[in-house]
DNA sequence: ATGTGC
């Protein structure tokens, strides 16, 4: 990026002013090496962001910000919809509530190693993946509707899971709000078969070792012992969000001139939040979140049955579950002053301080665990929101490293079936149902996430808590 | 990301 433009702001803070068609100025947090290494057309995007109707504060991009659809990723905009803001779909993302979660084992590395082909074997074994994956599940219409408003709280209901769980999920696992009646029955019949499946690119199940512990004390709040074995789950709402961004993303478009909002570019479309076609892809969007938040729930479900079978009497608990791609309805100070606002996180983390209500009680001293994915065979990290990332990002953070290249580019440099074997030279078992995406997905293919990591916790965005190792790699 | 796109 040719930083000439920016206003230097502080350590990992960068700033355009507002000005031309900028309401707000562009605010870029990274570590002068990451920004000479990001994409230009992230500026180019934050500022065409930054000219939406009604938007607060600033358009902000995080460390591990590149080019996305309309918004760039790694984005986030908060929007007030009494001074004729907008929710725009491209500003969610097409793999709406794509996040991830962490549940602890209780098991060392030890006590894994004899084991860990078999468990490898039985996680590939029960975990479907791949693209156009289909699970056991199948879904009813009115099964369907239960599940869209009902999120992780419905498939706890329906005994994947148990009620602890909700506690350490966003908005207790269920998002208010949604309606199913605004998701378009290609989306639902998308999902008819598709509960319960990780999905392509680089959603992966993990099992990781703690490697390392930079915060010993919000670790052991966490649960984090060095050696510890984890399993970290990482995929989204799968065909169903796609087709609901597909879906308003044509409808926005069209949509767009009719409720006169000048567009810089067509990827921007959006609605105002206040008009009915904003209200319905809330409500859509919403649904997707639930979509996301059953899925990873039932998930969940299926990696404790291998590993019960495995280890018999091993618990896994569910330290968090984040998502990165979202719209929601978040209330915040803005010079001064307290406002109901719509926060779009694109690859973006929410990331609550100390003492925040919206965290469960026996995490609320520490702050909201902030679970960073890596890419296969690198390094996953565990933050905490700090105090400061209210005033900076409407409480927001990093959510992983971003490809350094494209699919196939990586696809020309590497085979799928040699990075296996190096990887399983290094100790990291990799199950996948595809070799190329293997290849897709190589180590190198992704920016170095500890780069990332580095800067968000030098921002101020959120602090360093402890590394993850993985051990086995579950992929599409 | 995606019942992948060129």
């Amino acid at each position: 990026m040719d930083k000439s433009v920016l206003q230097r702001r502080g350590p990992c803070k960068w700033e355009l002013p507002a000005g031309e068609s900028r309401r707000v100025p562009v605010v870029i947090f990274a570590t002068e090496e990451l920004l000479e290494e990001m994409d230009q057309k992230v500026l180019e995007q934050a500022s065409n962001v930054a000219s939406l109707p009604g938007i607060q504060k600033a358009s902000f991009a995080m460390p591990d910000a590149h080019w996305g659809y309309g918004f760039p990723i790694g984005g986030v905009a908060a929007f007030d919809p009494e001074e004729g803001g907008v929710v725009s779909a491209g500003g969610v993302g097409f793999d709406i509530s794509c996040g991830v979660r962490t549940l602890l084992t209780g098991l060392k590395k030890k006590d894994l190693l004899p084991k860990a082909e078999i468990l490898a074997d039985k996680l590939f074994e029960v975990i479907p993946a791949g693209v156009g994956s289909r699970g056991k599940i199948r879904l009813s219409p009115k099964e369907m509707d239960q599940m869209l408003l009902g999120g992780a709280r419905w498939a706890v209901e329906q005994g994947w899971g148990r009620p602890e769980d909700l506690e350490r999920i966003e908005e207790k696992g269920c998002m208010p709000g949604a309606c199913p009646d605004a998701v378009s029955p290609e989306a639902k019949k998308r999902q008819e078969a598709e509960m319960g499946t990780l999905g392509s690119g680089n959603h992966y199940l993990e099992v990781q070792e703690v490697a390392e512990i930079y915060d010993p004390e919000i670790a052991k709040k966490f649960g984090l012992e060095l050696g510890d074995i984890v399993v970290s789950i990482h995929c989204g709402s799968r065909g169903l969000g796609h087709q609901i961004g597909t879906d308003f993303l044509k409808k926005m478009v069209s949509a767009a001139a009719s409720y006169g909002i000048q567009l810089p570019e067509r990827e921007l479309a959006c609605a105002p939040l206040q008009s009915p076609l904003g209200r319905e892809y809330l409500g859509a969007m919403r649904a997707g979140i639930n979509c996301a938040l059953a899925n990873r729930q039932i998930l969940t479900h299926l990696a404790r049955k291998a590993f019960e079978e495995i280890f018999p009497g091993v618990e896994l608990v569910l330290l968090y579950d984040v998502s990165h791609n979202t719209c929601k309805e978040e209330v915040h100070e803005i010079n001064g002053k307290k406002k109901r606002v719509f926060v779009h996180r694109k690859g973006a983390t929410r990331a609550l301080g100390p003492g925040h209500p919206d965290l469960p009680k026996d995490l609320r001293e520490a702050g909201q665990p902030v679970l960073i994915g890596g890419s296969m065979g690198t390094h996953s990290y565990i933050l905490v929101g700090t105090d400061t990332s209210e005033e900076l990002a409407f409480s927001s953070a990093i959510h992983g490293a971003g490809r350094a290249m494209s699919r196939h580019q990586a696809t020309k440099l590497w085979k799928g079936r040699e990075i296996i074997r190096e990887l399983a030279e290094r100790g990291i078992l990799v199950r996948s149902v595809s070799e190329r995406g293997v290849a897709e997905e190589a180590p190198k293919a992704y920016k170095d996430v500890s780069l990332v990591v580095e800067a968000a916790h030098r921002a101020g965005l959120a602090k360093k808590v402890a590394r993850l190792d993985p051990l086995i790699c579950v992929k599409g």
